[in-house]
DNA sequence: ACCTGAACACCGTTCAAGT
DNA sequence: ACCTGAACACCGTTCAAGT
């Protein structure tokens, strides 16, 4: 469980968990996820590489770790039992999009990796928690939080993505203007307008609307 | 445009993009997307790795085109006009599922990438077609494509995360029934065998069903 | 106990030179 | 035109040895 015992005997260590995985993320906000190298994080905490695998196995186990931090206090995003549940659900999605998209690439990180802390299972918790409180069964509790979460991740990559540098001087509206403009795709064409939006936030609250309004049908 | 020009001179090529981008999917599906590299792939097509670069000008475009050519055929999903509309739909969402699911990794592929190629045009009109022409507007029909994709990519790629070998010999599930076994997440308790369970299909479909559900009730 | 130094076994990418 | 050979600038990870 603990590697570096508690005991502070010899010299004051340069390292730590909680340090290493704030300067991690620090990187991570200045240089994106592919900049962020062993060597480079140790650089920063004026170290060699290896030093950091006495804290962190691998670095897959940082990345969780850091991951477990950026979505912290998310769980207390619900607010008062006696509000809406579908609202108390709405803030707790909104929340999470929030926490991924206040670290560069954090929803790469937060999808690459699979936390068992309890930043994460407390968020899970509170979620299903709203909705078995306002009667739904387990089973729909449980997989209405899957739908939430991957729904959540999956467009908040796709804002990461679509907000990055761009891998040249073509950028995605543009090479969709190219293509529709062909005739091939009629249906494209007609919705161009809001396909190349970069209003995410609407897009979000869509997508957020559809699951919320379905899971109040399943209600019956 | 065209790199490797047309007629064929000097001695037949060893490589081209479609005989490479069918052997990288079958090296994806031997041995994952972390253990396809271009040195790799090279060796399986009998060449150095540096002769890749004549025909894609980056690992990027590589993996790309192989996005690409996993989503293919997935528009004829949709089936017969006449068909109910949601039924289309869900089709289409279950073909870009079913595609993904074809090669190991083939979500982290998928979601690493921003095909503008025919089959992913393709599939994208075709969804944005079923809504527009059953009375949807535009706006609605091209965030519910952004929320069925966004959704079905976030699923494809915890089911796939989930199939992994495991990064040791501790489950998922062991570690969850540990963590509520705390007593600090009684929600989660009550719910652990759906939250533990391995019918994605059973996940997905809720998911699915309550972006259909929800797309009904916006339709008013 | 904590970290260095150095190595091991790789990467993606470029490019002169061969055929 | 197509590919080789070799290099450049890196990676994650391990581990004896120092302090």
């Amino acid at each position: 469980m603990s590697s570096p015992s508690s005991p502070t005997r010899g010299r004051p260590a340069r390292l730590d968990q909680a340090r290493t995985i704030q300067t991690a993320l620090g990187l991570l906000n200045e240089s994106g996820l592919d900049a962020l190298t062993m060597r480079r994080l140790a650089d920063a905490m004026g170290v060699q590489a290896g030093a950091l695998y006495r804290y962190f196995a691998t670095k897959q186990d940082l990345l969780t770790a850091m991951a477990e931090r950026m979505v912290g206090g998310v769980a207390d995003a619900a607010g008062p039992t006696g509000d809406d549940w579908s609202e108390r659900a709405a803030r707790l999605a909104r929340a999470l999009r929030k926490a991924l998209l206040a670290h560069r690439d954090g929803a790469r990180v937060f999808a690459g990796t699979h936390s068992t802390g309890p930043n994460t299972l407390g968020f899970a918790d509170s979620l299903v928690g709203v909705l078995r409180e306002t009667g739904f069964g387990d089973e729909e509790a449980a997989r209405a939080l899957y739908a939430v979460v991957n729904f959540t991740v999956g467009h908040t990559l796709e804002e990461q993505a679509a907000l990055r540098p761009g891998d040249g001087g073509t950028t995605d509206a543009g090479v969709l203007h190219e293509a529709v403009a062909t005739g091939a795709y009629p249906h494209l064409a007609a919705t161009l307008p809001v396909l190349t939006s970069t209003d995410f936030t609407a897009h979000f609250e869509f997508g957020l609307r559809l699951l919320l309004d379905g899971l109040r049908a399943v209600r019956r």
